[in-house]
Order: C-alpha cells, then sequence, then structure tokens
DNA sequence: TATTGTTATACTCTATAACTATA
DNA sequence: TATAGTTATAGAGTATAACAATA
C-alpha cells in the first residue's frame, strides 16, 4: 500500500468535507437565506407531496439519507412550518404517519434556492468535464458501499 | 448540460458529506475517543513543531484548512491544551504568535487516531483501487479549485 | 494602527430520554 | 406492545464582538 497515496486521500478527503461544508451554503440570488442543506433536503424530498396523493414520501424514507435523528427531523419540520414553507398533516390512512406538504412559499423558496444550488452543480460538472463527474459519481458509490459495509462489521 | 447528471452528483456529493461527517467519527480501537475531525487536523499540523524548532506551523497557516474563525481555533486548542494533548507557548521572535506543540500524551493519541484513520483510508483505496482513488484526487482538486474561484467572484 | 490571539456570549444543530397518540 | 412523531433539555461547535498584548 502506498502510504503517501493514502495521506493525499485523506487531505482530500478533509478538503471535500470543508467544501461540502462552508463551500455550499445555501443562499440564493433573491431574499431568501433561512434554509440550509438539510432543509433543502427535505424540501426537495417532501416537492410532489400531498394530501391527494397516495404516494407521499415519508419521514422514513427521507431520514436515512440526512442521517439525523427522528427528533431532529421533527425540530427541523417544526422550523420549516413555523417560516412558512410546509405543512404538517396527519395521515387519514393511519393516523399515526403524517404527510408533509410544501406551501406555495415552500415552492417557490425551493425553486429559487435548489436552482441556486443546481447552478453550482453545473459549474462543476462544466469544469471538471462530464466524464469525470460520471466517474466521480461512481467512485463515491463505491466508497459509500464500502464505508457503510465497515460500519455494519462494527 | 445533462440535468439528471447534475442531479446525480448533487446526491454523491450529499452522500459523501454525510460519510464524511457521520462515517469517519474518529475513534480509535485504544481508549481515545475525546479527539474529534478538526481536532485530528490540528494534531497533525502540529506534529512537527517545536520550541526549538525556527519552521514551527502557525495558527494562521491551519486557519485556512480548518475554514473556521480564529476565535473557534483558539477555544480548539483550550479544549485540547485541558485534555493534556498540546502546549501553548509565546514565540519569543514575535511575542504575539503562538507555539503550538504536542505533548508526550498528544503523540500517542495522535498516533492512534491517525493510525485508525489511516486505515479506514487505506481499506477505501483497496476497495476502490489505486487508479480510481487517484482519480479522486485529481478530480476534488479541480472541484475545490472552481468553487473557491466562484466563492470569490461574489 | 495593524496583527495575533483570547474571552464572553449567543446561536444553530443534534442527541437522549420521556412522552402522547395510534395501530 | 410496537410504531410515528413531539417536546424538554443538554451538549458540541461555531460566530460575532469586544478586548489585551505586541509590533
Amino acid at each position: 500500500m502506498d502510504k503517501s497515496l493514502a495521506r493525499k486521500l485523506m487531505r482530500s478527503i478533509f478538503q471535500f468535507k470543508r467544501l461540502t461544508g462552508a463551500g455550499f451554503v445555501v443562499n440564493s440570488p433573491g431574499n431568501i437565506n433561512d434554509i440550509n442543506m438539510s432543509e433543502l433536503v427535505l424540501l426537495k424530498a417532501f416537492e410532489g407531496n400531498s394530501l391527494e396523493s397516495d404516494s407521499n414520501v415519508s419521514l422514513s424514507e427521507v431520514r436515512p439519507f440526512l442521517a439525523i435523528s427522528k427528533a431532529a427531523v421533527s425540530q427541523m419540520l417544526g422550523a420549516l412550518e413555523k417560516k412558512g414553507y410546509i405543512n404538517r398533516d396527519v395521515d387519514k390512512s393511519n393516523r399515526r404517519n403524517l404527510i408533509v406538504s410544501l406551501t406555495e412559499k415552500g415552492r417557490e423558496a425551493l425553486e429559487a434556492v435548489y436552482d441556486d444550488f443546481a447552478c453550482k452543480i453545473e459549474r462543476i460538472i462544466a469544469c471538471i468535464g462530464e466524464d469525470d463527474a460520471i466517474h466521480l459519481i461512481s467512485t463515491i458509490d463505491r466508497m459509500s458501499e464500502a464505508l457503510e459495509q465497515w460500519q455494519q462489521e462494527k
């Protein structure tokens, strides 16, 4: 095993971590600056939900992606509701479940913020090239699998 | 521009973010579990420092890498000192500067924790292959440049 | 005056544990 | 009993602003 390769990769991981933390601050060109990255994930996930639909995205489906506790999700939803971006309604078919749906204000905010974020991503793709972007996705996928497997073994 | 590629890359970035957050918790096989990732960066950076040396790594050199305020660094150093891992001494040649150096306990802790971390990295390299690891480093480097440039423009 | 670092204080995010309501 | 979600509370990590010491 090449020790210096490990060191370089380690440095890259720190760098990437910093970039995805500080560098990806969510702020739209407009006046929306009260949505953080995790909230963006939530809004995006619940974008297609509605009281009428029978295929709504549930909290338990979103939670693993965010990797936070259910209490934390609940608190995030409380914040989003307070800001007027979502509604929480009881699911009539199973009254233990929630249906989270976006308000009109929530949809507008999501569009603005998501577009800003997507713009950064597209700029990255333009910079590194589509081939390397595809390669990057595949590599991260394999890294994720390896790490998740490793965590389960413990 | 391929919209779905952007979406996939976005997902990968969230995934990577989560992995480098939750998946890279610092814990050594031994009894050291009071060092987080940022502290690991600090300890590693100051590893070669000593009161005798004239080429010590300074706080201002480390700070951009961590991307936190100077107050936050100061607080981190306070915590590391309290745990007995570092010493803070005044730099005689410029009394405004600090020389941060590792205690013996700090060196032992760093070695244990860093080895555990390096082990994960090596496992990742073994999994994705050396070629893809090299490719990943290069891609992240170019992404970083693009993002940093973008931030400076604003 | 500018730079280096510290302290006081407050805010954000998250976890744990205890809880309610529903199945 | 098990599941879905909420609330209260505490802790970690960081920022801002005011500060002291040095250059």
